[in-house]
RNA sequence: GCGGGCGUAGCCGAAUUGGUAUAGGCGCCGGAUUUAGGAUCCGGUGGGGAAACCCAAUGGAGGUUCGAGUCCUCUCGCCCGCACCA
């Protein structure tokens, strides 16, 4: 006997009359809604890296929520209290700029937008816990900001200082170095300016060594490890002090310089300055030189980074009236000061060997200056005239006074060593280690951001704001328009912002008018999920103890070495500030691929876009979900054919159709038992998959599935269908929602638990055995799963068609039980 | 140049990690049903053959192995990240 179970049901799939309703009734039963307490065995935080507003939602953006989604929904059904927030990052330039192209203020601009996505985010049915929602342009965020920022000046770690740094005169305001890609504004690609400014900085390399060891048990992609890695770029060796003589002085100047090759020490045979070290306008100063060389500096200092790129090979560079002494043997040694040394790294002076340094060999072929081999490979003799590139591998020291004869290998510092202990001993140098890594510079000279909260005091220098005043707002009223010499802030014109009395001492002073950046903002985010509504402190404790670290992360692999690097960062000064008690934010990440539409980027500005709410309106949410899920691999890129809007219609709505139709009506009978082994083989490896993430090959085991129901004579028994929509429920939440209802079960199904499966009869189940000759499939047999090997060669030898491929009798047999058996004649 | 990744059917992609290559889907071809459909259902879809059956193929060339998409060597092509880091 059947039951037609929908008294109005509808033939057709039609998503848009019910989809909506779902979403009201699983926010009024609170489904998705954490606990502050969770168990801590049972319990999963899973987040996607929150978005900036922005007025429009294409696929590319889907893709990224449904992930993290299917993976919240999963989990929640295996039975583990999840945690999935969603938040705002809602300060930053692109309000800014929108809001001044448009005369509107930026927060009604960010407001507009976050609604938009916070309704979009609903239709679209992603199972966040709405009580935790945070934008972090609310001052009850920021104020939290800038009792970080107080706290880590307390500890040494804000600070400001004047040095030469990046500004962008397109968004007019300085960058980090992390926000350089490719030697351009990250944002919008114009190559920055270098101006020396007074800025403020957060001291991150005093944490290199932990960011860097502390990241080894991460369960990350190993390129975005690597990308770490090598921006930390920690780099062993030693410090040696040269003298260098001024030619028209008596005095000699001490200059250290770092080298990961102190072995090579003896075959240094020129010594170079960076053009803008300041010896090296001391050398110059009163000479006849001095204004060559001043021009030579200004034009070194006219390249930008591209064109130093684009200028390969020619590697700039100008004799000094001085020498330098090599500290090893006494030798003099012309000093120079050359392009390719640069200020910012080390110590802005090198030491130069020819022979194992590429770049070294370069200029000296160029210029004329001499080549020492001081290293010789095995089986070898370089001769410095002949060689025609530097050799940096390993060898035996020759021309190296004690340390002839000794084999180093550079790779594993073998012999190196060696030689920083002998520097040491004797006094001429020590170990050292260099880091590539700068301190990042949070200071903006914007208007939509965090306002630092110090102020400046002429009787008393830079005050901090007392924590009872944060949080220091941001002013309502704005003007962008002044801009002197100096950059500055939009809030720099605002003087009843401006004009404060100083804590201290009470008299008039100035309030610090940049804005921190917003990375500042989402380096702690997450810990504020756990506690969002605290007035009282950033976040409790023990509430960031129950639910951090976040288990799961999902997010792009544009962040690789910014807000993944920052956010590790805090939470290791938290840790030593005593807040938390975990190293890392992030225990697992998982970059999901891009998504492109013919070959370019999705970007809804240029018109390049399949726009999610016009696919809601065609197909539904759960075809837009259940479309980007399975035509790639997650982690894969994926490009939309030009039709991709009729794409998602052909593969996702058409299929999601198809299960309407086959699981409208089920019947009460039992499964047959051969159901019943498709059934819990489909549980076994959809399990498997969702495991791994793999949401592509779950889908395609569950349209074999649906297949295999379609073939069934009457309709699908409910346990069965039943079975199949929790499998389906992570990836479509409202179709299965809308038919297990409509079965009559009276409580959703989002709350249901994780099918299991019975392994025994999985393997009740036949399978193919094939038999190979010489490795060529020549039969198949279906047989049980526990078969012999015995059986299975006996099987092999009667079969007539492996008979006429064999000579006699196999020389030898393979057997893979139950699989497959190879005769090798 | 350095680091990471990829290459399987016309297209997106599977392949228990060394054991039936090409699951699932799109597209295409054929059939059924329908007043009609760009709907639905069924079947086919590397090549040859009526069929039994035979042969080829995972960018290319070698190698290890009874057996290689998977491991090794070389090579070609593409994508991403970093750019003189001493």
């Amino acid at each position: 006997m059947n039951w037609r179970y929908f008294s109005t049901m509808k033939p057709r799939y039609e998503p848009q009359t019910f989809e909506e309703k779902w979403v009201g009734e699983w926010e009024a039963a609170g489904i998705y809604q954490a606990a502050d307490k969770p168990d801590p065995a049972r319990k999963r935080f899973v987040m996607e890296m929150y978005p900036y507003p922005s007025g429009d939602l294409h696929m590319g953006h889907v893709e990224n929520y449904s992930i993290a989604d299917a993976m919240a929904r999963y989990w929640r059904m295996r039975g583990f209290e999840v945690m999935h927030p969603m938040g705002y990052d809602a300060f930053g330039l692109p309000a800014e700029n929108a809001a001044i192209k448009r005369n509107i203020h930026p927060r009604e601009w960010t407001d507009r937008n976050v609604e938009f996505m916070r309704s979009s985010f609903r239709r679209l049915g992603f199972s966040y816990d709405w009580n935790r929602e945070l934008i972090t342009c609310d001052p009850e965020y920021y104020r939290w900001n800038q009792w970080i920022f107080l706290k880590m000046r307390e500890r040494g770690l804000a600070y400001r200082k004047t040095s030469p740094v990046n500004w962008c005169p397109v968004d007019k305001t300085v960058l980090a170095k992390e926000q350089l890609s490719t030697g351009v504004c990250w944002r919008c690609g114009s190559e920055p300016e270098i101006r020396e400014l007074t800025q403020w900085f957060l001291k991150i390399t005093d944490y290199s060594d932990r960011l860097l060891d502390e990241m080894e048990g991460l369960r990350w992609p190993e390129s975005i490890l690597n990308q770490q890695r090598h921006w930390i770029g920690r780099s062993r060796g030693a410090e040696v002090v040269f003298q260098v003589k001024p030619k028209n002085t008596e005095e000699t100047i001490e200059v250290p310089v770092f080298t990961t090759r102190p072995d090579t020490l003896w075959g240094a045979t020129f010594f170079v300055l960076a053009p803008e070290h300041p010896i090296a306008e001391q050398i110059a100063a009163g000479t006849e030189i001095e204004e060559s060389f001043r021009s030579f500096v200004d034009e070194v200092k006219k390249q930008t980074q591209v064109e130093r790129e684009s200028g390969e090979g020619t590697r700039k560079g100008f004799a000094l009236p001085a020498v330098a002494i090599n500290p090893v043997n006494g030798e003099e040694m012309p000093v120079w000061s050359a392009d390719y040394v640069l200020m910012g790294y080390g110590t802005g002076a090198i030491m130069a060997v020819p022979a194992h340094d590429q770049r070294d060999f370069e200029f000296a072929r160029q210029h004329g200056l001499p080549v020492t081999v001081v290293i010789q490979p095995e089986g070898e003799t370089l001769v410095g005239e002949d060689i025609t590139e530097a050799y940096s591998g390993p060898g035996v020291m020759v021309n190296s006074g004690p340390f002839d004869g000794t084999v180093v290998f550079p790779e594993t510092q073998d012999g190196v060593d060696r030689v920083i202990d002998w520097l040491t001993e004797e006094g001429r140098g020590k170990p050292s280690i260099n880091y590539r890594q700068r301190d990042w510079l949070v200071s903006r000279q914007r208007y939509w951001g965090t306002p630092i909260p110090v102020i400046h005091c002429d009787q008393c220098g830079e005050v901090p704001v007392p924590y009872e005043d944060l949080p220091v707002r941001l002013p309502d009223e704005v003007d962008y328009s002044v801009e002197g010499e100096e950059a500055a802030s939009p809030l720099a014109n605002n003087p009843d912002f401006v004009n404060a009395d100083c804590p201290q001492c009470g008299r008039a002073a100035k309030r610090e008018t940049d804005t921190l950046d917003t990375f500042f903002d989402s380096s702690w985010y997450f810990l504020r999920y756990c506690d969002p509504a605290n007035d009282q402190e950033a976040f409790a404790p023990e509430k960031v103890a129950s639910w951090c670290p976040v288990d799961q992360y999902v997010g792009g692999t544009e962040h690789a070495v910014m807000h993944l690097i920052y956010a590790r960062f805090f939470v290791k000064v938290f840790q030593d500030m005593g807040l938390l008690d975990f190293p890392e934010p992030f225990l697992s990440l998982f970059n999901q691929g891009s998504v492109s539409l013919g070959g370019a980027e999705m970007s809804s500005s240029k018109g390049n876009a399949i726009d999610a709410a016009e696919v809601i309106e065609r197909y539904g949410a759960d075809s837009a979900r259940t479309f980007i899920l399975f035509c790639s691999p997650p982690a894969a890129d994926y490009d939309f054919p030009a039709d991709g809007m009729d794409e998602i219609g052909r593969v996702a709505h058409s299929w999601l159709s198809r299960v309407w139709r086959v699981l409208s009506e089920v019947s009460q009978e039992s499964a047959a038992a051969s159901l019943e082994v498709v059934v819990n083989r489909t549980v076994k490896v959809v399990t498997a998959d969702m495991e791994e993430s793999g949401f592509n090959t779950a889908i395609a085991r569950l349209m074999e599935l649906v297949n295999e129901f379609s073939k069934l004579d009457g309709p699908v028994p409910r346990s069965a269908a039943e079975t199949f929509l929790k499998l389906l429920a992570p990836i479509a939440p409202f179709i299965t929602e809308e038919l297990w209802r409509g079965y009559g079960n009276e409580t959703s199904i989002h709350s249901e638990a994780w099918p299991s499966y019975d392994e025994t009869l999985i393997q009740q189940e036949s399978v193919t055995m094939v038999v190979q000759v010489n490795g060529k499939v020549r039969e198949r047999f279906q047989v049980a799963p526990t078969i012999t090997t015995a059986e299975m060669e006996a099987l092999a030898l009667q079969s007539e068609r492996v008979k006429a491929h064999l000579d006699g009798s196999p020389k030898k047999i393979i057997t893979v039980p139950p699989r497959l058996v190879n005769l090798v004649v």
